[in-house]
DNA sequence: TTTCTTGCTACCAAATGCGTAGCGAATGAA
DNA sequence: TTCATTCGCTACGCATTTGGTAGCAAGAAA
């Protein structure tokens, strides 16, 4: 039976988050360098490697693979014909990320004045 | 008048995110470790350094006094009288990411049924 | 065959994070 | 007043993660 008390998850070195709570693991994932962006990215569509890297402009081969590769043990994303796709998962994370699109832009707004 | 190209802001050193988009200015601060752990735990009501670094259980204080800074620029977060709280836009901010925290919960049991 | 693109890895430098120790200021008790 | 405690925070050194470049093996195209 499940417990909470197992996480984090994936099991790799993980940076914060020993509390074993789930939100803090999903924090721990989602909190390193592109992770969002490239679940945001490929929110357009499914993409190859090379597209996606075009797609996050300044990500770099070495982080990009390695965030691929966490992602699809998180099951949020897959490899298809077409390339890297989100799953049904990755695609339900995405709609909760989209809200923080709209918001950015009335933040970005809000810093520019000052 | 405000335009894209100004970003990413705040303006520090900035690790992905040279895209000019709010959303990759967002992800970027919002991705660091802790980040949004702090701003969760923030959610609970004001707390001061010691009683933050509790919330968090195994943050350094190396960290959680850079993320404080950061965030507090992004005027997610700023100082009271009774310590740290969040500023009107971190509790905005707040309710986009308390669905991550319902959701998480099935991922991780997703994820456990391997 | 040659040439090109693609997915990815090796390598190393730079940035970030962690853990411990501890300082100066504030607080409280005696 | 003195002493001890707590607090916010910083300095230090080491571990981990990230970034940038180069380039390889495999496949497609010509």
């Amino acid at each position: 039976m499940p417990s909470e008390s197992d996480f984090p998850r994936p099991g790799r070195p993980v940076r914060g988050s020993k509390t074993g709570k789930p939100i803090m693991a999903l924090f721990d994932l989602l909190g390193r360098s592109w992770a969002m962006g490239v679940v945001w990215n490929l929110g357009e569509g499914p993409a190859t490697f090379r597209a996606l890297q075009q797609r996050c402009e300044s990500i770099s081969p070495t982080v990009l693979n390695r965030r691929l590769k966490e992602l699809q043990e998180a099951r949020w994303i897959e490899k298809s014909g077409r390339g890297y796709v989100l799953t049904s998962e990755g695609k339900e994370l995405l709609e909760l990320l989209r809200p923080l699109g709209v918001w950015s832009k009335r933040w970005a707004e809000h810093l520019e004045k000052t």
